[in-house]
DNA sequence: CTGAAAGCGCTTACAG
DNA sequence: CTGAAAGCGCTTACAG
């Protein structure tokens, strides 16, 4: 391995001249310079990160607590994050987080390897796959406790991602508004008889989303339509609430929380030998990579995912430089395609 | 930050004697050892892996090369690979690559960060969003020149997936073996009239799958069938190949040699009012993650993915502890769901 | 514009 | 079973 040694002794320099040319080249004399840059050209030399990281004190690499790749929202972020991280001269280390004890391991092993910063990924949805929520919430509870205590104790700079925790700044998502662009486009469209496919876990995002329905509808004097069914918030589940909604009631238009369960409804509503968007329209909430591959390609409103990774970098990057931020939310948008 | 000095200060031993404490605890007096371990629980003390990287000369770090995380294929492949690599000890640091600057950039990263070996992932895919394959294929070429010069040059660990290289180990998918599982699968169903949805681009992987469903065709006497319509190996390509296809002729089963050609052919069926797969059987390929939300969910042969992230640490792993190992190539395997 | 010295936090190699 | 010394490859802080 070359070593800042052998370009100094090659250059007939110290090692601190050739220092100088990597970090700070405008302070040495041209002609020095030159012929530096020259040697390391041609031994192909490259500073060892470990040994700067270790003198310096910080190590220009960001930890990101992800867990489940295959969900869209997750892989928007983490692309997004990855795209800005780079540009910045900032390394990522993606943490696999599954459950608690996974968790934990992961959080210690970003510590051993001094990330400078952390950015935490909503955790709440990485459990959807556990059939009881309140386990679910409990393990993701008993992670955030410990993911407090331990950024606190290791002082650590951390930015969330829809997942508050007092004393770091967090990156919100906006499902109420995800919910009113969405009511609110179909209302546009002329829909009126608009139903709703909704989690069955009745609390946070899910319950926003549909206590929105509910409000936007009477507000509209909508309220004799109001109807919503409830599965799991996926493929599955909302086929299945979809099912039982068509057993109750066939509307002109469904609203479902999330593009998983739409793809579900998509199903059920095909094989109940109905058409999209002509017998019944169907909106999605979140623009997953699915939504392109849905048949009718589905209309949905994206939550902004790729601009909430965007600003969590930023905003982490602001913050080592002294900067300080509240909480902000990220705005979603819709993106029209065939299903409405 | 509690540096192992401090520990050794709180402890009245020597800092070699908390470093056994950490790395071979065995050789340490029991009661030393607990009274160690009692202030490092009690100051949480972490290692600082850049020190210790330094040190050794080894950083516990893989690198992996790759680019679309929308990829689905990628996506399996990094997940499979995060998995074992922190299972063992290992971090990864995924670099992303879209271009030929980018991932030459991308690849100095890794080295300043002296990973202990790099796994490339396939990089002829993640050009298919280009429109003209030959510069894309270009690039590809003129990275993977660079990428073995580097390599030999630093002396790094390489395992590629399905990216053979003179000197590093690869890792192969068997697209001949999934056009044979594909066709005889068919065949055994019942099915005679297969035609085959591929891409527009005439050489390797594709070309590899054609020759095949040629030559099975012709083995099985079933040679007048045999019809193959070709576009972009994406979802708007399928659609196009398979509106083409139709307008020749109506097949009872199209063989599409990726799944996203397989979607864009169930929206072409659909709006040829014709049914799946009671009219026409779809058969798509490699088994990414939209075949569950087709409608009806597409049958398929999965890749081998997961199999092949797995394998490619492992060798890597087995290289750092002295073996050698050839090519070797991972399986296909049906995946049964509701379109054939 | 350049250099000598000290030190970042750990481990290796030796000694006892 | 434990420790003193040296060094990994770099940068900081000082000196000139």
């Amino acid at each position: 391995m070359v070593t800042i040694e052998d370009i100094a002794r090659l250059a007939g320099t110290s090692p601190m001249t050739v220092s100088r040319a990597i970090n700070t080249p405008e302070k040495l004399k041209p002609s020095t310079l030159e012929k530096i840059n020259k040697i390391i050209e041609e031994t192909g030399y490259r500073p060892n990160m470990f040994a700067r990281s270790l003198v310096r004190g910080k190590s220009k690499t960001i930890g990101v607590l992800t867990s489940n790749l295959y969900n869209q929202v997750y892989a928007d972020i983490l692309s997004a994050i990855e795209k800005i991280a780079y540009k910045n001269g900032f390394v990522v280390i993606n943490a696999n987080v599954d459950n608690y004890s996974n968790a934990q391991q992961a959080l210690d092993m970003l510590i051993c390897n001094q990330v400078d910063g952390i950015i935490l990924l909503p955790l709440e949805m990485n459990m959807l796959h556990m059939n009881d929520y309140r386990v679910a919430l409990h393990e993701t509870d008993k992670f955030l406790k410990h993911f407090k205590s331990v950024c606190d104790r290791y002082n650590l700079t951390v930015v969330t991602i829809s997942q508050k925790i007092e004393g770091f700044p967090d990156i919100a998502f906006d499902f109420e508004k995800e919910c009113e662009i969405s009511i609110n486009y179909l209302i546009e469209k002329g829909y009126t008889d608009i139903a709703m496919l909704n989690s069955n876990y009745p609390e946070g995002l899910w319950k926003a989303k549909e206590d929105k329905y509910r409000c936007i509808m009477e507000e509209r004097g909508l309220a004799k339509h109001i109807l919503v069914c409830n599965g799991h918030a996926d493929i599955t589940g909302g086929r299945k609430a979809m099912e039982e909604l068509l057993s109750k009631h066939r509307p002109r238009a469904v609203y479902c929380a999330n593009d998983n369960m739409a793809g579900g409804a998509i199903q059920a509503i095909g094989r109940a030998g109905l058409r999209i968007p002509e017998d019944i329209a169907v909106m999605g909430n979140d623009d997953f990579y699915i939504c392109e591959y849905l048949y009718p390609r589905l209309t949905t409103v994206s939550l902004g995912a790729t601009q909430a990774g965007t600003v969590a970098v930023e905003r982490l990057l602001g913050i080592f430089e002294g900067q300080t931020y509240g909480d902000t939310s990220v705005t979603p948008f819709l993106c029209e395609r065939e299903s409405v």
